[in-house]
DNA sequence: CGCCATGTTGATCTAATTCAATAACTGTGG
DNA sequence: CCACAGTTATTGAATTAGATCAACATGGCG
């Protein structure tokens, strides 16, 4: 498989959880014991249900977490980009379902040679608490978002979202890689295929939005996406 | 304030974070630098915006978390009981409110404490993963029930939640403690008051729950309060 | 080209919200 | 102990945001 003509427009690894800062000792320990894997686009990596014994970083590409209910509706919990980890269900975890949005490029660590490196060096410890609760954090926010906005809002905070991701990775804040399907945004955001599609169109129709390019949305009017989003914040 | 009468009834700390296991050592440690505080119903603990410098655990009583939208628009996410912490803002934290339900007893730790612990003592680091770990997918579940869940599904699985509690504290599961008002657990559920009590309505009428006693609620037919739950899982 | 997944748009429909009225319960002070 | 004020809970009627159903467009790819 020749991905990395596909891959290439959307690499530069920036932010890791596992990256600069910590030590030299630790990191070639690391990296030892991880592997690399390739994957296309819309592979599955495990499933609800797998006892899954790794943690996985993504080194390139974007991976999607999702649950689903008994009769198959889905929630989507999180979308993975370059840097970050997924997979680490410590304690009596329930599990979800992680699948390749794009061809995407992992990094594996196995959950048993990272639980020995923590006890050898504590600083691995700190940096996993301090990203789970990041990750908490950003649980809480899509509480907030799925249970009290209403689809103009949740599309907003997605986009912007999107944009902060996009500058954090030194790229165009206005120019949102999309890679995901309408659908997937939907289970995201606790809508429907449909919502999301009319509710990105009133938005193209109110000028704050341009579809120039597939696979990527171009915003026009941060200021007014803003105030659409009405965001967290009693910050008195 | 003379609360320990009213707490009397909610008492039974079982599952501490910081409970059995850890070395009477630390244990000592840990003790020595908190300090216990008693709060009544309806009281703040901190604000939304507020740079707290503690982690708390609940010794007896529950603590309601919730976060705002800049209109005023309410966020449940979550209930913590006996045994459990709050509190826990590392890294870029935003932020919530925590406020009293009941009257409560507190244990208050230093962050910073805690974090020297952190360095002399391993395993403390590792609980507190192991901890925030099972936050998360609590919160993943949650995401699942805001986004793609009907009223009577998000009820049912908040009551058999209530039970697991209640079990887990060596309670009746049956006889539910619900000592937060409709409108909490509507903010909880991303509903409004009067669709919780029109769907607690509806579970009374098809007997499936009783309102005996004011603040409980009683489970008669937990086969079909499961089946309405229709909850996580494609534990194929 | 033609197939299949994805996306858009329109026309209903409905679950839950909103608005409104009343009831029940809590606590407070005379 | 009771009245009355304030919060909390219930129930009904009207409204609506978003879902569902349906038709069609687009676009990538063998």
């Amino acid at each position: 498989m020749l991905m990395h003509t596909k891959m290439a427009p959307e690499s530069a690894t920036i932010n890791s959880v596992f990256g600069i800062g910590l030590q030299a000792e630790l990191q070639n320990r690391l990296h030892e014991t991880s592997s690399l894997h390739y994957l296309g686009a819309h592979e599955m990596v495990f499933m609800e249900g797998d006892d899954n014994e790794n943690v996985y970083e993504v080194v390139e590409g974007v991976v999607i977490l999702s649950k689903l209910t008994a009769d198959g509706r889905r929630q989507v919990t999180g979308f993975v980009y370059p840097g970050q980890l997924f997979g680490v269900s410590l304690g009596d975890s329930s599990g979800y379902t992680a699948e390749t949005v794009t061809a995407v490029r992992l990094r594996r660590y196995p959950y048993q040679s990272l639980d020995q490196s923590m006890d050898l060096y504590p600083s691995l410890g700190r940096r996993f608490l301090r990203w789970t609760s990041n990750e908490l954090v950003a649980a809480q926010n899509q509480m907030l978002l799925l249970g009290r906005k209403s689809a103009m809002e949740k599309l907003a905070s997605f986009l912007l979202h999107l944009s902060e991701r996009s500058e954090a990775q030194d790229r165009d804040p206005a120019r949102l890689f999309v890679p995901m399907t309408r659908g997937d945004i939907a289970d995201y955001l606790g809508l429907t295929t449909e919502t999301v599609s009319r509710t990105i169109s009133r938005f193209r129709q109110l000028g704050i939005i341009e579809l120039r390019e597939r696979g990527y949305i171009h915003v026009c009017d941060f200021d007014r996406l803003t105030d659409f989003a009405e965001d967290e914040g009693c910050l008195h």
